[in-house]
DNA sequence: GCACGCTTTTGCATGAGACCAATGCGTCTA
DNA sequence: TAGACGCATTGGTCTCATGCAAAAGCGTGC
């Protein structure tokens, strides 16, 4: 097996060749470039388009079933199953959907769910963080506001500070959110690199609220920041 | 490679060796019996425990890393994955996560977290939701009329109507907690098989809300449906 | 219409080598 | 002598190749 892609002259990406694949067919299938139904090669028509041995094949092609994009079933190959069935919160998933979408579908779409999780993730922190979770919280917003004053985007800090408010909520299903806020900020990032030190006094009021134990009070300063980060971003899209 | 699992005497399943390993190896993580940063088995000694090959295991592997339970690298090996990467709302993880976890908690925590999205999930669909939509639901609401007067557990035709909603409300990401409700519904039932028909009328206030354009009302009916359902799944369960 | 082979495609097994990264050892330097 | 640096070793996965087994759709023939 020669002929490797990418072709001559691309930049050789030292990665799994495996995981080069999946990476491949998975944005090739939530970008919609192969629909369910229709014909999708078989395992070595696969080989052959890539150029990989065939365990290579079958390794990526468990990897996408396992995340809900194929299903693989003898004598009758491979087929794309429909987008129902895809885990859409899984970190590698997001991120293949969100780079090939409109960036003001993908706002309302993820606001829309964060709107409906944080505020709520924020008042049960209010009533149940520990201690060991304010201490996160607190470290996450100093580390934020560091990178703010020194001009650094800051968006594995942002991250930490709002991950830390699901574990905060001590339900672990809320942890799950925590991909979908990264990609979104990875997102958001790309389309607006505008400072976020605006919104640092609002995170702020949402940490304090918290440490107060109000969750009335946490919810709201929730609701606030995210509905002003989501009209802030919508107006800042940058068409690139 | 002789000396399968499960051992003689045992009923032959006929399934995949690899789904056998992955809900195997994927149990014991997911309960816990396999800790992050304790020795994981090396593919060797993985196909000696189980007596099947290296391109099963290697599979299996791949399979589990994908939902974030594994990872795998070169000279290091395999290690568990720390729960918070776990991909917890796929439908495997969710299941062998549920099937070992004291109902109480399983309850509390599957409620909360569709108290957050449900409710609001209703309120979009009383707005946004399409005649085929509401078509769907009102004949998913049928089929469980019908099951209830049958006798019948109605877990799928449940099902139905609350993924009719999720649908309804068009935004993906919420057809994810299609799973969650699924699995739900299903430990659900193994704790308590009491007929459900005493909530139809609920289902009906929530459907007629939707149908309306009702968001508030949609919402509202929702939020006491799910609690209600709630409360008496809380009072009725069995210890078994 | 039904049973029964035929054939296509994935499932499983196995051997062999490449590749990669911890680990430990030795040497060199301050 | 302690520490830093380079280097070989080695234990594990990664990739390739090949063969056979098993499942399931399809058609044939009764």
């Amino acid at each position: 097996m020669n002929n490797r892609f990418p072709p001559e002259g691309a930049p050789v990406r030292r990665r799994n060749l495996f995981a080069q694949v999946v990476e491949n067919l998975g944005v090739r299938i939530v970008r919609g470039d192969l629909n369910p139904e229709e014909a999708f090669p078989k395992e070595a028509d696969l080989e052959a388009e890539f150029g990989v041995s065939r365990s290579v094949i079958r390794e990526a092609v468990k990897t996408l079933a396992a995340k809900g994009l194929l299903e693989s079933r003898t004598r009758t190959g491979i087929r794309v199953l429909p987008p129902v069935r895809w885990n859409l919160l899984d970190a590698e998933v997001l991120g293949w959907r969100y780079n090939s979408m409109p960036p003001a579908q993908f706002f309302s779409e993820l606001f829309e769910i964060r709107l409906m999780i944080e505020p709520d993730a924020a008042g049960f922190a209010a009533t149940r963080a520990t201690a060991a979770d304010l201490l996160e919280i607190e470290q996450a917003f100093q580390t934020m506001t560091d990178a703010g004053l020194a001009g650094l985007p800051g968006i594995e800090e942002d991250l930490r500070f709002h991950r830390g408010i699901l574990a905060a909520g001590r339900n672990p299903l809320l942890l799950q959110m925590g991909n979908l806020i990264g990609v979104g900020l990875l997102i958001s990032y790309r389309f607006s690199r505008e400072s976020f030190v605006i919104f640092l006094p609002m995170h702020k009021r949402v940490m304090d609220a918290i440490k107060d134990g109000d969750a009335d009070a946490a919810k709201l300063a929730m609701q606030r920041l995210l509905t002003e980060t989501r009209d802030y971003l919508k107006s800042h899209i940058r068409d690139d």
